[in-house]
DNA sequence: TTGAAAGCGTTACCAC
DNA sequence: GTGGTAACGCTTTCAA
């Protein structure tokens, strides 16, 4: 249990000088600097981070408020978060809201993060106004990954875009029969990204003079398990789709398993295309509109140090690009 | 910034008072006792964390050492103790210990843990000895989740068992041309469980006089692209076996999309098993011995609270149970 | 049952 | 450049 009191004494100096030296600030002369850094060496000495947090009022850790932590997305954005704070010597306060219940979730409340934290980042998540309102009176920096709400800064990708991206695709290729697997309104996800891409899956058909039965267009909830259960109707039903867009690359993946099951082919009988690149779609051939959920967690994390920093405090729209991945989910119709 | 001293002016009583009253200690009279509670509500009152904890020692954090996020397994695993160290008020903190570039990763050091934390949990990652010693110089308890090392707790599968389980499927189906993918040594992954899955395997198939022959033994990297890639090889080699069973099912899930690039059928030309019961294994319809990951999890966050609240200090290791779940990607091997 | 006061280990301000 | 010394906001003896 070493101080910085038997560094100083130690060392010959004082506390305040120990402080300094260690921090790397001015006013302290090569020799003593040096003096200090053996000292502490030597003696093992790592600084309490309590009790600089208590006396300087920073705490070096950053909130990240979430839904889910098994969703392969959020935890490669949040992986992707840890690495740059990590490089800002800053850690990562995991801030889960799913609740104990399926559909239920925890409430942010002040005392979640009061006095814990420099900084916040809210990812995808529905925030109410009273929510948003105790994150906004604690005077911290926020970053959301999503969430576009005033006065927050925001990273994220163009979702009617890329959305217009898988569909075109399809249309390029001769479908008219196209169906849709899309997220429905759920108490901790941020309804905003699934209305978007949506809308723009629909408005993208519509361009082109193609329409999409209302039956043909489900609301799921983001998981591969469930959208295989949701598309079932669909492909099971008088008049099938010769393609289907699924708003995430899990919910294709769960398309293209529905598919298996009923023994249909993919691309032949069926094309599927999603949106994320999500680790397995290369491996399973799944067409896809990337975004670089990585290097979005990193950019986010950087925005958020930049405002920590102070280096820079506007408020910005970060809009990362899309592109897509045509591998072999998708292929002409069939002739029928 | 309302502090301890205003709640204890505003309901005419000490600090200490206030703060045995707020944190539920005895000898504080009823009515006193909603005098400060009344006064803390209305002052919206919330103690400040790191005070109470250098006054205390005590942090309500436990640092989670792992060598991915983005892994499903890690994820989840993760996701399973936060939910329970939230249940006891207490906090995650993120001890990532993949490194910039691939194949590097970080040393853990006394600094990252020192003061920060009251306990620490390690899931499946490879320490060395002087890594070892910096946890236990700690004095902290200790919970790994895989790990199996002198003096600390475990939580964990028994991954012969596993193997045992996935490999006796095959064999009673009829299949005796068997071909293996699992993980080989890295810096950060625990290397006995992917040398457990490979004894395991080969002694199995031994018993029942099937051998395996040293090509069809690939090692990869947990992953489905790297699984997909490296099992290649040995399906578009000069014999090609009925079944492959692999280490996780991240990487059978990639093994099945290398089948289908070659336009193998599933299970007619190949059957494949894996190991955990990764989410999107039921809708792939991909047979595996399940895990209860998310349960895991929770256990080891349980196990280290008991160690912490002092309820139960001695050395477990737990072992959860595994099965066999049959799905559609097995089936007797096709007659030649 | 309550209160006074001594820490806890830093940082930061102000002299020197 | 360096040192003294109040904070920082709690918890925890110890006395009353």
């Amino acid at each position: 249990m070493t101080t910085i009191n038997d560094v100083a004494r130690a060392a010959g100096v004082s506390v305040s000088t120990v402080s300094r030296a260690l921090r790397g600030l001015d006013r302290v002369s090569p020799q003593t600097r040096a003096r200090v850094a053996q000292a502490a060496t030597e003696l093992r000495y790592v600084a309490s981070p309590t009790a600089s947090s208590l006396a300087s009022g920073r705490t070096r850790a950053v909130a990240v408020v979430f839904p889910f932590l098994t969703r392969w997305f959020f935890a490669t954005l949040i992986s992707g978060i840890e690495q740059t704070l990590r490089r800002h010597d800053h850690h990562v306060l995991l801030i889960a809201l799913e609740g104990e219940s399926f559909g239920t979730r925890l409430r942010l409340s002040r005392s979640m993060l009061w006095k814990r934290v420099d900084g916040v980042i809210v990812l995808a998540t529905s925030l109410d106004g009273q929510e948003q309102a105790v994150i906004d009176n604690l005077g911290l920096p926020v970053v959301t990954n999503g969430n576009r709400i005033d006065g927050w800064s925001c990273v994220r990708i163009d979702d009617e875009e890329a959305m217009r991206l898988a569909v075109r695709h399809l249309l390029d290729l001769g479908h008219t029969e196209v169906a849709y697997v899309g997220a429905r309104p759920d108490a901790s996800a941020y309804p905003r990204i699934p209305q978007d891409r949506a809308r723009a899956f629909a408005e993208t058909l519509g361009a082109s003079g193609v329409s999409c039965q209302p039956e043909w267009m489900v609301e799921s909830d983001w998981t591969g398990p469930g959208a295989a259960r949701d598309i079932m109707p669909v492909l099971t039903g008088p008049s099938r789709p010769t393609a289907v867009v699924a708003a995430s690359d899990e919910m294709a993946l769960g398309v293209m398993g529905a598919a298996r099951r009923l023994r249909l082919a993919i691309p032949g009988d069926l094309s599927v295309v999603g949106v994320d690149d999500h680790v397995l779609s290369s491996a399973l051939g799944l067409t896809t509109v990337r975004q670089d959920v990585l290097h979005q967690g990193r950019r986010t994390g950087e925005v958020l140090m930049r405002q920590l920093t102070g280096e820079d405090v506007a408020v910005v729209d970060e809009v990362m690009p899309v592109r897509l991945v045509v591998r072999e989910s998708t292929a002409p119709p069939a002739r029928r």
